[in-house]
DNA sequence: GAATCTTCGTCCTAGTACGGACTATTCTTC
DNA sequence: GAAGAATAGTCCGTACTAGGACGAAGATTC
């Protein structure tokens, strides 16, 4: 990313923090993910199966940072693995119905919690209940601004 | 990537709007860098080599967000675009400096500082300069916490 | 000065990103 | 009910990612 020397700028004095932060957060969340055989997107959409009757590529892609055109080789993949299963849907030959297998389940549930309380420790070091909530309330206004 | 719903966690509270704030800068800032017929690694590469007298693969490895590996087939298409040229260096023959072109350095000249004055104002409207100082304090926490 | 360690850049593999093109359906509209 | 529009999932091309393997070249150590 761009991160030139702007520091002069009181403005962009949060460009470099916010993507520091973020990818921080990010080599640490996927060091962890890979140690459990999986790969960020293929945790991101176990993680979305998880405690769901099964969805269809469009709401997986929707709920998930897994684009439409990249979900097929990421369901390939974790079909190859037997964790999850493709099921047809009555009413709408064009749906697909993706739903974790029990060995996918499994996975989901020794891994989900796992990751979680992992990557809390993180976050309770770096900041009070009280930063939480202001962090997030600028965290959110910057987002809204990103998507007009 | 993975992001349940755990709004009842208060220290969780803040993952979800600091993956949704970056993932929005950066879908604005790749946006309008796709625009200037580059992508963002490219982009970063020409930036950080930018007012330079040239770089090494490694110091350039080391300034911007492109790994070595990557690195090589990145230059291999700034090298086609004919924006960056490979010199020896005299000494140590392992080392090859990369430097712009004048069309490399032009591309930087018209697209730099663009670039910067189309993002600024996003973190305008969103934050006051108190808050700016106060998101980049928080930020800065939360990273130093994932990187230990 | 020889053996070893380190660094440098390149290449390789598996996986992902985006977006556009494509086929098969289903829905709308007249 | 037939034509057109919208949706679902797949496939493709170009580019990128991490990390490991590699050979060449420099630095270190004895």
């Amino acid at each position: 990313m761009e991160l030139p020397d702007l520091k002069d700028d009181p403005y962009l004095k949060v460009l470099r923090p916010l993507v520091e932060a973020y990818l921080a957060f990010e080599l640490i969340d996927n060091r962890h993910i890979k140690s459990l055989r999986l790969t960020p997107s293929q945790f991101d959409v176990i993680a979305t199966l998880g405690d769901t009757e099964g969805l269809t590529c469009s709401e997986l892609s929707a709920r998930t940072l897994v684009t439409k055109g990249t979900l097929t080789g990421v369901l390939d993949r974790l079909f190859t693995k037997g964790l999850i299963r493709r099921n047809s849907v009555k009413g709408d030959r064009r749906c697909i119905k993706i739903q974790l297998t029990p060995k996918g389940d499994k996975m989901f549930r020794d891994t989900f919690a796992a990751h979680i309380a992992f990557i809390k420790p993180f976050f309770e070091r770096a900041l009070s209940q009280k930063d939480v909530d202001i962090a997030r309330s600028l965290l959110l206004r910057l987002r809204d601004s990103f998507q007009q």
